[in-house]
DNA sequence: TTACTTCTCGAACGACCGATCAAATAACTA
DNA sequence: TAGTTATTTGATCGGTCGTTCGAGAAGTAA
């Protein structure tokens, strides 16, 4: 969805309730949303053009004045899905001393994500394979950047003896059980993002054997920000919070 | 495929290399593990019906004497990827007493399966969606009893007190990270089985805060079983072991 | 108003989808 | 051998796929 940024003019002066450019960026950000809604129900290549158009209420082609292709439209919810969720977890460990404590953020952001945009990383997570070629390569850049930033925190830590050493295998089941979260996570269920936080980081600091001088390192004995902070920085505008209204 | 077998005449005496029974083994075999190496490698709905009959070999109207619909297909290899697994699972606990020693044992089953199946186990955990109808709950069902038997385990640990009750989210958690296996593990790399059994037994443990009077439970501590009769027990037909001939 | 840009539309394109069927072939039986 | 059954085939069905395009509606600027 690039084109649209260039096709984009100079800022005009004063924009009405529904200017054009307010109409156009709300059918933009209508379009990415219900796709995500669609791709995270039925899968990529499970959802038809058709099916995304009347569930956001346009006329097929006008897809196509917005994204060149079906595939972009998963490239650019990918994106933005990893960006923020990039973007999230450097600022949650930001500033923050000591292997645990930034273990404990980095989780309690990547709780947060899941929680609150479980449609967007559904598809994230799931339909890496439909994606190809150069927007493939574009997209795992940003997920490679992502699990580098989880490297980095657990390596810190085994560096410091604070966690046990087990290879990529800790990293790679810490990711797995917590990007989990979005496919059986019900927003609407009992757990809140808060308790789901100090769940995944209790067990996540056990399965590192988190210690300090022999002793396991208890989750309430580290100083964390609010969840809310942390809630706050993985708004994700593409995020559909409602069945699209033509479903 | 259920047609088939009823379809089998009473056994032959003799059979020769190429019966006719045994040619159309084959073929059947040949059909499901092409099926489920182009399931795991594009999805189901990335998938066509022509990309299966070329990649197997045979006229795509071949692969309708075998079954009913595409669906079908999909069907026919989760439900022997669930049954192998629900299978060996069951047998693995079996006879094994302690709630830690059962999790080891059941942790080590799963871990065989998706390490040797990892396409089948690929297939089975992403395309539940691609399922409708009697067919899915047909499976829904077998992996409901699946679920049940890691609940059963975890819970019994919880009872005796030796591992912390955190509801559902820790079998969710576990799950999560055991079967995400089936998604980064390669077969040719420098993990085997039997290693990442040990990591990962290691790290259940932890997650559940596994205990005897207050003391951690060690996995050197528990009498485990050789992981070749756990690796004797998932060996699934179907999963392809090499990429199909016509591709 | 007119001129221009942005946005949306219905209709159509060729390609491919899953599925069907009568006919041909291969294996087995008597 | 001829006859029977099991297996495989090529051709073809109607439908849906992603995409394109010219026209027109809506909004802005003069």
């Amino acid at each position: 969805m690039a084109p649209t940024a260039e096709r984009r003019t100079a800022t005009p002066r004063g924009r009405a309730a529904n200017s054009k450019r307010v109409r156009s960026e709300q059918t933009e950000l209508n379009l990415l949303s219900t796709s995500t809604w669609l791709f995270s129900e039925r899968g990529f290549h499970g959802t038809g053009i058709r099916d995304i158009a009347d569930a956001a209420g346009v006329a097929v082609s006008a897809m196509y004045y917005y994204a060149a292709s079906k595939d972009e439209l998963l490239e650019e919810i990918m994106k933005r899905s990893l960006t923020v969720l990039d973007d999230a977890g450097r600022a949650a460990v930001a500033d923050v001393d000591g292997a645990a404590e930034r273990l404990a953020m980095l989780i309690g952001s990547h709780v947060a994500f899941h929680t609150r945009n479980p449609r967007a990383a559904r598809v994230t997570d799931h339909e890496f394979r439909a994606l190809q070629g150069p927007a493939k390569q574009r997209v795992v850049k940003l997920r490679d950047a992502y699990e580098d930033l989880w490297n980095q925190v657990i390596s810190a830590g085994v560096a410091e003896g604070v966690f046990v050493d087990r290879g990529a295998t800790a990293r790679l089941a810490l990711l797995q059980m917590t990007t989990g979260i979005a496919h059986w996570y019900n927003p609407r269920g009992a757990l809140g993002p808060a308790e789901l936080w100090a769940d995944f980081a209790t067990m996540a600091l056990a399965l590192l054997g988190a210690n300090r001088k022999g002793k396991p390192v208890e989750l309430a004995s580290l100083e964390l920000g609010s969840p809310a902070v942390l809630l706050e920085r993985v708004e994700l505008s593409i995020e559909p919070r409602s069945k699209p209204k033509g479903l």
